[in-house]
DNA sequence: CTAGAAGGTGCGAACTTCTTGCAACTGGCA
DNA sequence: TGCCAGTTGCAAGAAGTTCGCACCTTCTAG
């Protein structure tokens, strides 16, 4: 497994916990620590959660996962392979679309020039009201 | 005084606390509840966190006050007066920057014709680095 | 193959932040 | 002036996250 160098390749050690948390991440997309515990739990249902948190927090050290926050309250995982877009939560269903990083570029660009801010595109969610809500709100 | 037939307008009824949290949030520009109790205990001692909180959710109802997810945990508070900007939160030093919102308008309206998607330019923080730290972090 | 050191895990307790229930109080209207 | 609904203060409680400590596992070296 290809995995297996991975984690061993950052000087991490290679323990059944972590490369389920790290595997929860990748299948579950974005999600919060407590659903990666449960993810996790599914096939190895002793885990702390204390050690969910240690190894998120482990993992987003050595760039293998990374946060977000998508609005309320706590933080959302990803895995570092697909910080390739945005993140656009709706308000009203609380839902998270996707869309592609470019269509940020030009705003990142400007906030560079004008102002000398390095935006974090895929550390941004961005707020609003999706297609469909913004469809039966109307 | 014009702020007193604000909250009664609204349908609110007029207590000292209340008027004080409003002023707090226009004051302080944004800030957290905790960074509201705090500055209204300076007037007001005896006035209790629930409180603090119950009222940033009326006024919010209300349109007066808005929040904001800069990042961390807890929601910020503004005036909804002063919600013509976006925010630039700095990842290493926490400061929180100011941008007019027609930086974002391209952007804005690509989401809007290209996904449906109508942002809520206000709500969100935009996370990255400012101009100082990255001047001297490189 | 084995033993030791370093690192990781589980568990429980403590914290922080925010919410809720309830009794007492107060602003606004008649 | 007096009542009623909306508010407040207090205290308990829920949710999410961190920390300390003893025990266990992985990796390295011999």
């Amino acid at each position: 497994m290809a995995q297996q160098h991975e984690l061993r390749e950052k000087g991490l050690r290679l323990t059944p916990q972590r490369e389920l948390v790290l595997a929860a991440v990748r299948e579950l997309g974005h999600a919060t620590p407590e659903e990666v515990a449960e993810k996790v739990r599914q096939s190895h249902p002793g885990i702390n959660l204390s050690t969910v948190y240690r190894n998120l927090e482990t993992l987003e050290n050595v760039g293998l996962v990374q946060h977000t926050h998508l609005g309320h309250g706590g933080a959302t995982y990803h895995a570092a392979e697909e910080l390739t877009h945005l993140h656009l939560v709706c308000g009203i269903c609380g839902s998270v679309g996707d869309a592609p990083i470019d269509v940020a570029a030009n705003f990142v660009n400007t906030l560079a020039d004008d102002y000398g801010f390095k935006t974090d595109v895929t550390h941004f969610a961005v707020y609003g009201t999706c297609a469909e809500c913004a469809r039966n709100d109307i």
